[in-house]
DNA sequence: CACAGTTGTGAACATCTTTTCACAATCGAA
DNA sequence: TTCGATTGTGAAAAGATGTTCACAACTGTG
């Protein structure tokens, strides 16, 4: 899944380039001023930030001076109105990667975001494992471990076992894991997550002498040592 | 369940967007007037507050102003017919997160009320636990502990005691415990929160040197120390 | 297009929580 | 002190929630 973060306050805008993107399969999420963006970018792993340098709260300018500072080498595409040599330029001096005039053509903004992402997927091959107690989850190789032991699990097991490790100690309701592992708001209409904590428990608490998902009752599920 | 304040005097108004919001599964509270929006802001821990700017008694802005002062960092969306950049501008100085000009389209709204909400989830990291001398609640992970020793506690025992916590050395009178947590306004008709007083008594006070947990005869119950 | 693996559904069952009810204890005003 | 009103307690019924299993639907691969 490759995550955008998209920065922009015109909701026609925002309207037309969220669906373009996700048209070609990527996920996005939307700040609408300058704050909320930094907020977001300093939070999740995107694979690419647009901004408008125009934008509520603070300008796209300085967000992307204030995130290079911050380390966030994340690629950051900005879109303006404004379109001489030296608006581009003052663009790049403030760190971003690319930049392009409105009105663009969409074709043209795909293209350019394609390119940002391929060129840090090629830069940037961190092995990022999360971990939980003897419980190791790889996120680039996708191999799981329970002490030493390797554990197979599927496509869904593993998402669910990865939002239980990035919340550890943390009770997590079924409404927000229906949101964030299958993406509907409904979650009540059958037992779908029960299933599938039953799958991850019987792969990876049993058989080993401590537990580490725990059921609470009326409230959700959690992460923790016994 | 996810608490959102609507502070609106406009009949209209209150009835769509309490109904759209409660159609997209979040429960809302509805307060005429700016007063009873302070109140009810103070006392329950709502995700969101929305606010019209014109309303009666003292204006969206100041209760913004207010509310931040008293350290209250609930995200606000306001909500105004006013809507130049300036108008906006003074919003963000008031405090508020976001600012929506009437008319608007629901869609724009919901999305920003999901935008909101999910910015707070992500800035709030940090371990919210609540305190009253030797016991406390982890609102996160749902532990509560008297004296370092863990206590177990249903969901509606929870709600009970995370409701107790937050009005601590007040007197909660049985009508509020039954709005509050149970969504009733009757709490006539049976000994329910007798009942849940003593089961939260038995957990949290029984066994220990001091009671936490007092009855004010014909008012309601109160959280102090002896 | 058949197969194996994965994902989703429904139903039966187990478990835990919430509510109710009958009655006991306590309170405060007369 | 007495009495009605209010609050507390224990047990059991009613209800909600969680677990497990068998199987159906779907997916991608050879």
């Amino acid at each position: 899944m490759i995550k955008i973060l998209l920065i922009e306050d015109e909701p026609k805008t925002v309207q037309s380039l969220k669906q373009g993107l996700e048209e070609n399969h990527y996920t996005v999420d939307v700040a609408y001023d300058g704050n909320m963006g930094k907020q977001l970018a300093m939070r999740t792993a995107y694979q690419l930030i647009i901004t408008d340098i125009i934008i509520p709260g603070m300008n796209g300018l300085e967000l992307c001076k204030y995130l290079r500072a911050e380390g966030i080498q994340t690629p950051i595409l900005m879109l303006t109105a404004l379109s001489t040599t030296d608006d581009k330029l003052v663009g790049f001096e403030a760190g971003a990667d690319d930049y392009l005039a409105k009105p663009f053509d969409f074709k043209e903004f795909l293209a350019r975001v394609k390119a940002l992402i391929k060129r840090s997927n090629q830069t940037f091959i961190e092995a990022q494992v999360l971990k939980f107690a003897d419980l190791e989850l790889d996120l680039t190789s996708k191999i799981v471990t329970r002490s030493g032991q390797k554990i197979n699990l599927t496509a869904k097991e593993f998402q669910l076992m990865e939002y239980f490790l990035r919340n550890q100690e943390k009770v997590i309701s079924k409404a927000e894991i229906a949101e964030n592992i299958w993406e509907v708001e409904d979650e009540g209409s059958s037992n779908l997550i029960e299933v599938y904590v039953n799958y991850l428990r019987k792969k990876v608490d049993k058989g080993f002498p401590s537990k580490l998902i725990h059921t609470q009752f009326g409230m959700g599920y959690i992460l923790r040592q016994e």
